[in-house]
DNA sequence: TATGAATGAGGCTTCATTCAT
DNA sequence: GATGAATGAAGCCTCATTCAT
């Protein structure tokens, strides 16, 4: 509790700080976002930046340490976005393993796609970031996904999945939960988002799901 | 008789600066493939490539118009690759669909494999290129990857495969395929290249075959 | 009342803005005009250029587009001079045409004087700019010498001067006065601007003034 | 006389040696003009230089010492031609003064019809050159120059012309022969280069021939 | 003589970052 | 907090010149 010891008098005025950092941090987020995913990282300068997020270039830099530094808490965004959202979807699921992989699969999607421009720069730009920035990314990556894996070793060792490489598994999910943003240009042609979701769902399913189990499981193989 | 001896004692000159020629383009094709890859396109300078490959820098601009021009030759070295080498692989399949559709991953995921620092460019960097290098980086891929949807509809319409989304089959084995250049330092952890290869075969085999038919494929069907 | 005060509020600032530029752009382009006449275009580099104005590099980007633009900028700046100084000393010298035709070249060599670096850039590096500038400036050419062209006009048609070629002296009265600037460093060994002036305007109205009216322009055609 | 100790028996050879070298330079110094006047001295590339001349790039060095060697060259090669026919155009013209100088000023605009091209390179590229070259071309068109100044003396001093200071009306004409090339893109809009050089010529003795004796010049003085 | 592949210094330009206001 | 003018390092590219053949 470190916000407690901050004498109290100060604290609305805090408070409203606060929100405001809060605002403008979600302000430039969203931009650089929205820039980096349409030119690439290098494609966008620190003054479109600040033109697109309507402040000056002086002030990015009371918010993000440096260019470098906004890229990775962009990616940082989508990754927290990702440790909220899948765990409690998970939980949601109840204690099926198979529902609850359908759920953090479907879980994974849904913010991707709420944050499609900023998915992609996961696997675009990691590169750009310093080692410090890369081995961040790397283990929340490793830590967000832990969830599922758990649920796929779960389905394993009660004997609903089929003997399976729970970490292969685990990297087809999430490679096909982030293809929908790589390759949008052209699935938008023929799928909408959920479709994508589904399908995909009732392929991998269909693939890992012990035969004699498959019935009770009918609403997730079937894709339409 | 001034134009006989051209076409042959002339043929050596030509032929020897034609093979020089080949020599350098590869030379330096490599080279930028291997620095892009770690550094990112971006991250790559002229004067680092031309020191990666033992060239002047004037050099380069001799065989590629700049470096966007290089970094698009990069990425349609590998899509010709692709263009030769999957279409051979799946003729030498024979004509069963099932062992069709296997060949084109494997030797997919081949071709990915021997040039696993570039593979990921097209990936990465698509959006370094201006819209025509992109349009036609995404006509080669569309073209490459159509002796797999082929393969991937014979399939479905000789029974052999359950109804699948073809395009989201060979979506799916294009993005696997890929995976393994993109997550390479996550996946070489636990799996070595053949195992990759095999078991995400079988996994998605499994997903698409007719149950009826499995029998028939136990080769490919096993992971050991 | 937000849209008032800004009108006159906000003056003061924009007002001091629009000094600063215009101090800024003056400075460069008296540097440029100086280097380039002393080096040539070619033979300035924007870093020379930026330490003779005690700017940086960067910073001259943010008033020109680039060295070609300053060029332009240069060459445009003495051709306004011509637009502003020329029809004010036409107008200046009264109704009669030869007396028009002496003030409008005094007043082309006054500004060619004054700018003398820059007068020569016209002449010197027109091919350097693109076929936009180029066209610029041929007609603002054509523009700001058309007051000449109009004395020389109505002198013919008045009966003051020998039936001319109206062209062609204006052609020929712009040359010399261009001619003081180009071979400066020649002339300068024996003549004084003014007497370069005198002289020379003395030579040409004794050309084309009808016989019967030179009396009257003594003052014009007496050289000392 | 050092070309007679050479041995006799090598002179055929050494004579279509020198003629081959004399076409080269010739080749190189006309190709070389006609891209300068198009694009500038710094326009043009010596691999553009080559091409145009139908030779490799490292042949022009060994008739050349260098670009700016070149540049020399060619324009040393206009003022060649002044030096050879201006004398002789004096000449033929007989001894009155003021056939003289309508000879050589046309005689200069002959040259600079002829050689369009290089002719402006003087005013142009001058700067280009280093002082030593620089020099070489200021001796050389004083030189040239002074069978007209000769010329303008004599006409003065015999009293066929009005007192006149003798540079300065020098200076005005080779201002008016160069200007045919210099705003040749002009001119040519109204005039053919024959009338330009009769009108011009009428126009100078207009101003310079004393009254009495016009009557005698009146083919000179008429422009039609 | 003649070629043209190769070199590399130097130029223009961009843009992340700073700092006085 | 906020601005944006100013900086200057670093990048891409060109092109005069060389030299092995």
């Amino acid at each position: 509790m470190p916000s407690r010891p901050r004498s109290q008098a100060q604290d609305p005025d805090e408070a409203a700080r606060a929100a405001r950092a809060e605002w403008r941090s979600r302000q430039l987020l969203d931009a650089a976002a929205r820039l980096m995913e349409r030119d690439g990282f290098h494609g966008v300068s620190m003054q479109a930046l600040a033109e697109e997020a309507s402040v000056s270039v002086g002030l990015i830099y009371r918010y993000f340490g440096g260019k470098d530094d906004l890229l990775l808490a962009v990616i940082v965004d989508v990754l927290e976005a990702f440790a909220t959202r899948v765990p409690s979807a998970v939980e949601e699921a109840g204690n099926d393993p198979v529902e609850r992989i359908a759920a953090a699969f479907r879980a994974y999607c849904d913010v991707i796609d709420e944050h499609r421009h900023a998915a992609v720069l996961t696997y675009r730009e990691s590169r750009t970031l310093g080692s410090e920035g890369r081995n961040k990314i790397k283990s929340m990556e490793i830590d967000t996904s832990e969830p599922l894996r758990a649920a796929i070793r779960d389905g394993a060792s009660s004997g609903l999945l089929i003997a399976v490489d729970t970490e292969l598994v685990a990297h087809d999910l999430l490679l096909m939960a982030h293809g929908w943003a790589l390759k949008h240009w052209y699935l938008e042609q023929t799928l909408r988002f959920d479709d994508y979701v589904t399908k995909q769902t009732a392929l991998v399913l269909n693939a890992i799901v012990e035969p004699q189990h498959r019935p009770h499981y009918r609403h997730l193989l079937a894709t339409h």
